[in-house]
This record gives C-alpha cells, sequence and structure tokens, in this order.
DNA sequence: TTGAAAGCGCTAACAA
DNA sequence: TTGTTAGCGCTTTCAA
C-alpha cells in the first residue's frame, strides 16, 4: 500500500556503522550505552524518518503495552469521564488503550472479548452489558492470567479486582430522601436486576422503606432497560396507579427525565404530588425542570483507578489482594424532590 | 507474563503432519485448499486452542486491518452514533477501529496522531480539536499514502476526502426559521471560526439576515468553545444588551441549553420574547423546557459513509474522485422558536 | 559498551 | 492441492 520503504534498526545501523543491536538500545533508554552513541542513533533516526515498528517490537517481546475497555456504550457523561481517565493513566505508564462498544449487546461483547484477546491486550477493564449472563467468554483472559478488571457493572468472579461505588447504600441514601420528605408510595425505576448496579440500588431501597416499617411492594418496582421509552411507558404506569405514588427513585437520569417530562404533561405537579430521585448525575439532570435531585459519583477517578490497578496488576503479575474497590458517591440535592 | 505457551500454526501443523503454509491457508478461506484438510486443520485449532497471531501476521503482510478515529470528545450523542456507525461498516469489512479522544487539545491531537501512526493503522478517520490550526500533523499519513477522512469538523487538504453537512445551508435555515418567527435581533452562539462547522453556520446565518435587510451586527456574535459554561455567560452577556435581542442561533445544543436556563432565570420568556434554535438535536433538546428547536443530522450515517469511503480508498488505493460527501440536515422546529 | 545471531509467528512466492 | 523456504523488524542472550 505504501510507496516509500520503511527505514528500520538495520538502516540507521548501516548508516552509522554499528550494530542493530546497539540501535534497538539506543532507542530506548538503554542502561550502559554511551551517550553521545545514543545522541548519534536519536539524530539519524530522525533525520531517516525511522518509525518505530510496533507489531515486529510486540510480536518479539510478547507484550503489548496495550489495554482493552469494554463498555457497554460511550456516549453518557459518566462513561466518557470514565475512558478520560483510563486513557490518561495508562497513557502516563506508557499503555495505549483500545475501546470496543457492546452496544448493550451480550453477543457484541462476546465479539469484543474476542478481538481484544486475538489483539494480545496485556490487560482488560470491563463493565457488562445489560444483557450478559455470566463470565465465562472472559476465560480465555483468566487462563492466560491476562489481568482483567470490572467497574461499575461488574460480575462476580474470584481474583477479579472489582470497581464500584455502593450501590446499595446509595440506593438506600437515595430512597431514604425522598421518606425524609414525607414520601410514602415510592415507585423504583430499576434497571436489569442481574446487574449488580441495579440490584444492589433496589436493595437499598427496600432498606429503606422497611426502616420506615413500610411494606416492600413489589407493584411498585418497574425494571427495564432505563431508556427514554422505558421512562414515557413507566409514568404511564404510574398514571394509573391507584392510590397514586408519591415519590420515583430512578436507577438512573435518562429514563426518570423522560418519566418527568409524561408526568408534567398530564398534568402532575413535580415535587409537590410526586418526589423524584435519579442516578448519576448526567448533565441532563440539570436541564429538567425541576432540576433532578440525584446520585453523584465520580467517573474520571474510577476510570484511573481502574487503570492504575490493572497497569499494577499486569507489571508486577503477582495477585495483589484488592478484591473490591469501592469509591464514595453522594446524593445531590436538587428541587424535583423538594417536598417541604 | 502468560504461563501456558501459545499454539502456533506450527504445533497444528505438526499434529497433523502437514505444512505450517498449510494449515495457515486453511486458517483462511484460500482458495485452492481441499474441504476436508480445511476442516481437520479448523477442528485441531480449536482443540489445541489456537488463537490467531496479528502481530506476526501484520508485520509479514505489512498491513494491519485497523482504522485509527479521532475526535474531539466521545461524550455527545452524535459522536457515539457517528462511531457507532464506523464500528458496524468496519467490523462488517474485517476492521478494527481504535478510538482517540483529543480532548479538544491540539497538543492530544498531535500525540494521538502519532500513536496511530506507530500502530501503522490502515487509514485515519478525523473530527478536528477546536484549536488545530493546521493539518501538518498528518503529513506522515499523506507521505506513506496512508488514506485520511474528514469528517464533520474539516481541514482543508487536497486529495482528502471529507464528509460534512452544509453547515452554511443549515445556518441559513436555523436562521430563515427565526426571521420567520418575527425575530430582527439574532444573536448567534458560535464556536471557534477556524472550525468549517462553525464558520459556515455563521455565514448562513448571515446570508439569512442580508436576504432580509437586516444589517449584519457583529456584536450580536459571541463566540466561545461552546460548553454549558460558555452558554450562561452568552446568557448575561445577552441580558445587558441593549436593545435586548429577540432571537438566539446556537452552534451547538449544549451551550444554548445552558443559556435558555440563564436567560429563564432572569425572567425572560421562551419563545415569548425571545426566539431560540439550536444545533445537532441532542437528547437534551427534547428535555428543556420549552423543548429546543434545532439541527438534526445523520450521526450514524455519517459514521457508516466515512467508515466505507475510508476502507475504499485503502483497498483501491487508487484515487477516488470523491472530494466532499455532504449530508442533508434538518430543521427541527419545537416550541422555544415558535413566536406565532 | 558494543556486536553476532537466533527467533518471535506468520505469509507468500515458488516449486512440486 | 500442498510443501519449502525466506524473510517481515525487532529484542535479547551471550560473548567479546
Amino acid at each position: 500500500m505504501s510507496s516509500s520503504k520503511e527505514v528500520t534498526i538495520y538502516d540507521i545501523a548501516e548508516a552509522l556503522n554499528i550494530s542493530p543491536a546497539t540501535v534497538s538500545r539506543g532507542l530506548k533508554d538503554h542502561p550502559g550505552i554511551r551517550k553521545d552513541t545514543k545522541k548519534k542513533i536519536l539524530e539519524m533516526a530522525r533525520k531517516m524518518g525511522y518509525q518505530h515498528n510496533t507489531f515486529a517490537s510486540n510480536l518479539r517481546r510478547k507484550s503489548t503495552n496495550t489495554i482493552g475497555i469494554i463498555v457497554p456504550r460511550l456516549n453518557s457523561y459518566f462513561m466518557s469521564t470514565v475512558i478520560a481517565g483510563m486513557e490518561k493513566v495508562a497513557n502516563e505508564n506508557g499503555y495505549n488503550v483500545i475501546i470496543s462498544q457492546s452496544l448493550e449487546s451480550y453477543k457484541k461483547e462476546i465479539a469484543s472479548a474476542n478481538t481484544l484477546f486475538n489483539s494480545r491486550v496485556d490487560g482488560l477493564i470491563v463493565s457488562v452489558a445489560s444483557d450478559t449472563p455470566d463470565s465465562d467468554h472472559f476465560d480465555m483472559f483468566f487462563k492466560k492470567h491476562i489481568p482483567l478488571i470490572f467497574f461499575d457493572r461488574v460480575l462476580e468472579r474470584p481474583g477479579c479486582t472489582t470497581i464500584i461505588i455502593d450501590n446499595h447504600r446509595a440506593g438506600y441514601d437515595a430512597t431514604r430522601h425522598l421518606l425524609d420528605q414525607g414520601c410514602r408510595r415510592i415507585v423504583h425505576i430499576a434497571g436489569n436486576l442481574n446487574r449488580n448496579v441495579y440490584a444492589g440500588r433496589l436493595e437499598g431501597y427496600k432498606q429503606a422503606l422497611q426502616e420506615r416499617n413500610i411494606p416492600y411492594d413489589p407493584s411498585l418496582v418497574i425494571s427495564c432497560n432505563l431508556t427514554e421509552q422505558c421512562g414515557t411507558q413507566a409514568a404511564r404506569q404510574i398514571l394509573e396507579m391507584n392510590p397514586r405514588p408519591d415519590g420515583i427513585f430512578a436507577a438512573n437520569d435518562t429514563s426518570v427525565v423522560a418519566c418527568m417530562r409524561e408526568l408534567k404533561h398530564a398534568g402532575i405537579e413535580i415535587p409537590g404530588q410526586l418526589g423524584v430521585v435519579g442516578f448519576n448525575n448526567d448533565p441532563i439532570s440539570k436541564v429538567i425542570e425541576p432540576n433532578l435531585t440525584t446520585i453523584n459519583y465520580p467517573g474520571q477517578e474510577m476510570g484511573e483507578i481502574a487503570a492504575s490497578t490493572l497497569i499494577n496488576k499486569i507489571t508486577k503479575s503477582g495477585n495483589s489482594s484488592l478484591d473490591t474497590i469501592v469509591l464514595r458517591h453522594e446524593l445531590i440535592i436538587r428541587q424535583s424532590s423538594l417536598r417541604k
């Protein structure tokens, strides 16, 4: 495809009348090479337009300095900050990243895992799709002792570090806040309950109710895929409920924002008739009116920690004892929930 | 790092008592290999846990079947649909993609370009950062005849296909619509005017004004980085203007949504006192109240076309005559601009 | 501090 | 239809 030939270390070696081995060493920061030799090599390399050949190097070294990332989707504020954090730490440590979206599909996640495996990534960071049933498709990584880290939407897998927030506690905090605001019939819009994040939030919801001696009513839990459509539909269900709920705690902002829109259309007053709390602190939460009370958690930091933990595992291949890293979250109170 | 040895085609060859070359051919869809031989090979490969070594293959073939993508940011709805489209087409054609965010920084864009160049991508798709002054950092790609395609935020560069919408026309449509709604003093919130997309939208704005014999007033153009902060600040500027503007056309939704919030806080009625049109049809445009009139354009399709055009260039390395591909856009009218 | 030489795993030209 | 063989460009061990 390319017309001009590639410049190799052999060409440099020849031009300088030294050996390729020396050139190879000079191009890196190999200890035990004379300073002026190194300078000569670097200069000549620049002059000749030398370009390091990653493949040859990877092939030889059997390591790629590349980290694979698989996420459900890129298009949320949360995810993009997570990935920015990962890229930052990775680059600082001389790693590249390959990003792959599963688009919430188990099938595509398998394909991504295979591709990244074949690309010989040195490590993998994953947040799983909503319908991923198990972690079998990552077996190949475990077999080859390629470190794998889950974040946010994690799977249980021994020896596999996970980075999460305390979803149970966050769900509790959110629900508790609604209760404190006088809500008694609180709908929970949940995601796929096979996912830790959504199961945890639901458990927190239950616990908060229990503490106030409010019986758990499964008919108030609407489990869906947390899309806009799902939120709209949830609103319709809520409107049909009798007696009408007086609160909503949703497992993400996107769905509940759509839900609020629909409810407002139907003439429901928020927070007057119905207090609302979301999850994620998506920028949208500051746009919807009334502004949405929501749970914030640190995406960038989560990404940075995931990447640095992974790189640690890659380099010190001894098994670290760290199994679960839990980051802080916080309830951000805005108007949508303030009934007092 | 990995403990177990890799299975190579030699191992398979040995196990089957055939030559490595045959194994290599069997593993692909090489024409002229007996069906049962091929079947044998594939079975044995599976049994032995063979894994294709991309590096060796790339090294040998001097091509990577990988496409590089550089974009300013991942976290917009538009960008994530673009990338989904690219991934789709790429995968269908046996290509992988490597995505890199410039985070709107020229410096980081250079770094990304270098990395992708060293990764020997077969082609590159770019939407440039807002402060990128020229395309010199892509020279290496041109020199090696590695096809490069710009989309959305493009640079002028002969021989380089660009995929865009008609920003001039879109800006015209948006402004024209506001004029039709009776606006006379229209503020334009613009991005960096060195970028084609923002320059074009401004030109369209000017043309629409001219057609109605409204003199162009530069003090009504607020050029910024189109972030939320920028929108908020724009609102403050607008509030100080005397006489007060009666319309806003913004080059993206994010900024103008923040701007609307601030204006509403200040008691301005939208669209009554001030009609608003955004750009992008971000999901947020359906959340803000009143819902935002905006320009929609097809992200997924743009991504698909970019990828397929690029792959075409890679494979048929003859220079296609296509220079610019212009996709359709449409004005989506919602309440924020309806003053009649 | 430098050099010689082997080989990472694969592919493709050529031969059979 | 299959096999032989020669590298792709780099790193690294061992020797000097």
